[in-house]
DNA sequence: ACGTTAAACTTTAACGTTGCACCACTTGGC
DNA sequence: GCCAAGTGGTGCAACGTTAAAGTTTAACGT
């Protein structure tokens, strides 16, 4: 047989020939073909089975032009797969993917990513079928050379104004208001926002959060903003700077949950009880939020759900049943104990 | 040629045509071989800049039986990305395995992964050139099937005692009397441990933790252990079922951080300041623990390291440079706020 | 002038699948 | 008795690269 010292892999045509029958008849079999008799198929399947033979992926794809594989971008941080946002989507896209019978390729959006137009690359290079950008910023101005390339990608929890480019997103118009009615109605009407900059979905969040309290009737004056580089050091830094501003804010809105735990412990470390001197509010609802001191009030984003989606829209793509995929998912508020009524200092 | 509508992609041919020089030729270039003239470099090179010419992977990979790309296989648990010590250890490992030219992709041990045995599919079917397990579990026992395979696989912060399969860890023996130095030395007589229970290093950790105490003269009686799941969820409950065990506790030891966190949590809901009336150490030093409130007291894992050491580690054993890896890594304490002197309640 | 060696390529045969075109045989309608 | 359609396959040429062995040319020592 085919073990003569020669430690070579079982393939297609050891089962082919053990089993008397053709390459294609096995390749069938092993894609599901309806046109194999169920006999032929079972031996055939018997015959995989015993000698545990696994397809070649490499062979399968280069034959189909069609990798089954999923390429996840994130930004170039330090460290940044222990990042709970990025993790929280990773791991809807990386089990919807599953499901789908597809694997999943880590990249990261690094400048020789970029400069060597990688992106590009992994796509041209069959490596992967489609790939999601997680945390792209608005001045990652080089997604735009894929807008018209027909590759099939997403931007996940980002988009570009006025572009046909592929997203899927939380809905932060939402956001904002929910954010604004509760912290207005629990009387606040001085406050301090941390705020991300880099992307058009956090600077449409937080001009949103003013209007909506300009609206109720707050005076600009007691709306102060700072940017907090989606950071838990930056939230740190902001919260300080905001105060040193304006000492007597009651209420600190973040716009995102990581901002807010590193503004609860500026507050700490000042000396300010949470919610009792100062409320804190944060958004995304990642799973750290449930275990600070005090529990942290945020507004819910399904991360997990954005990933799983953004799967969907790619390999719709792929698979040519649609051109285009845009999608904004609704947020909810979560009341934990962070957040209190107004008591002015 | 060969652009008559067929929209087919540049590939070596074209650029071996255009430069009027061999397939190999163009091969050779693309894998840096030495024995090709400036000149030609110079003009491959040229030619594949202007076309963007990127090589197939799949091709490439099936006729050089070398796929580039390390598999990375965590635990199936929930939104397990989204787990800062899985995270900090990806990072590691990416980037480690980004300078080396290697890809990562993603799998989780689920149940499938492990009764279809797919941990060996994916060597066998080339999908991976090595595999590397965070994690895994002492019940993991479908890895002991990889000891003799000869397969590059390596198991990072676990291992299993007597056996030659291949590890990086941390000195989780030197944790723990870091650990126990560091209590005693404040003060403390009334110990209780969260620990992990389903690895043999959390067990070996929780043995030499305790004998560490009894040398010094603790009595077994103030010694109690909870398991804590190495989750927040179970650290909190940990916490709470050692308080009531035994209420004159001063200290808790938790076996990572994530347990800390947890019960931290829930000694502020009973009103239990941190460190003033009762201290907590955790381990692993995860980003977050400097973001709690107090700043947590912790040992120093590099988990970023661990993971770059295994890339190291499946590389040479791929490579034959060695058949066999087992790296122990030092550890050291990191004092935040979360420890003070024993005060009796 | 001659053989030897090295440099710089080229030729050819894999690598392990899949997709397409084709074929043989059966069934059935009229 | 002949054609049409359906069933259950087969054979072969891709897919795009690399590895190994072979060829040509130039350089060099004796």
């Amino acid at each position: 047989m085919r073990k003569e010292g020669k430690s070579t892999r079982t393939t297609i045509k050891d089962i082919a020939r053990e089993c008397g029958v053709s390459l294609s008849t096995v390749s069938l079999v092993l894609n599901n073909n309806p046109r194999i008799s169920q006999a032929t198929r079972e031996k055939v399947l018997e015959s995989i089975e015993r000698h545990q033979y696994q397809p070649n992926a490499f062979a399968s794809s280069l034959a189909s032009r069609s990798s089954h594989v999923l390429s996840v971008v994130v930004p170039h941080l330090n460290h940044v797969f222990a990042d709970v946002y990025f993790g929280e989507i990773v791991s809807g896209i990386y089990e919807h993917a599953t499901e789908l019978g597809y694997k999943v390729l880590l990249d990261v959006a690094n400048h020789r990513f970029v400069s060597s137009r990688e992106f590009i690359r992994v796509m041209k290079s069959r490596r992967a079928d489609g790939v999601l950008f997680i945390g792209s910023s608005m001045y990652d101005d080089y997604l735009m050379e894929l807008e018209h390339s027909g590759y099939p990608f997403v931007l996940i929890n980002h988009y570009f104004p006025n572009r046909g480019i592929n997203y899927v997103m939380a809905d932060y118009n939402q956001s904002a208001s929910l954010a604004a009615d509760h912290l207005l109605g629990l009387g606040h009407k001085n406050i301090g926002i941390l705020a991300g900059t880099t992307t058009h979905t956090a600077i449409a969040f937080r001009e949103q959060f003013i209007r909506a309290c300009k609206i109720n009737g707050l005076s600009p004056d007691h709306i102060n903003w700072a940017d907090g580089w989606f950071t838990e050091q930056g939230g740190y830094e902001g919260a300080e700077w905001l105060l040193s501003k304006n000492p007597s804010i009651t209420a600190i809105m973040a716009g995102n949950d990581k901002m807010a735990i590193g503004a609860m412990r500026a507050l700490a470390k000042r000396g300010l009880k949470v919610p009792d001197d100062i409320s804190v509010i944060g958004m995304d609802d990642i799973p750290p939020a449930q275990f600070t001191n005090p529990g942290l009030t945020t507004i819910r984003h399904d991360l997990y759900r954005l990933g799983a989606l953004g799967v969907e829209g790619a390999l719709s793509i792929f698979k040519k049943q649609t051109s285009s995929f845009q999608e904004i998912l609704p947020v909810s508020l979560v009341e934990r104990e962070s957040t209190g009524p107004a008591r002015s200092r």
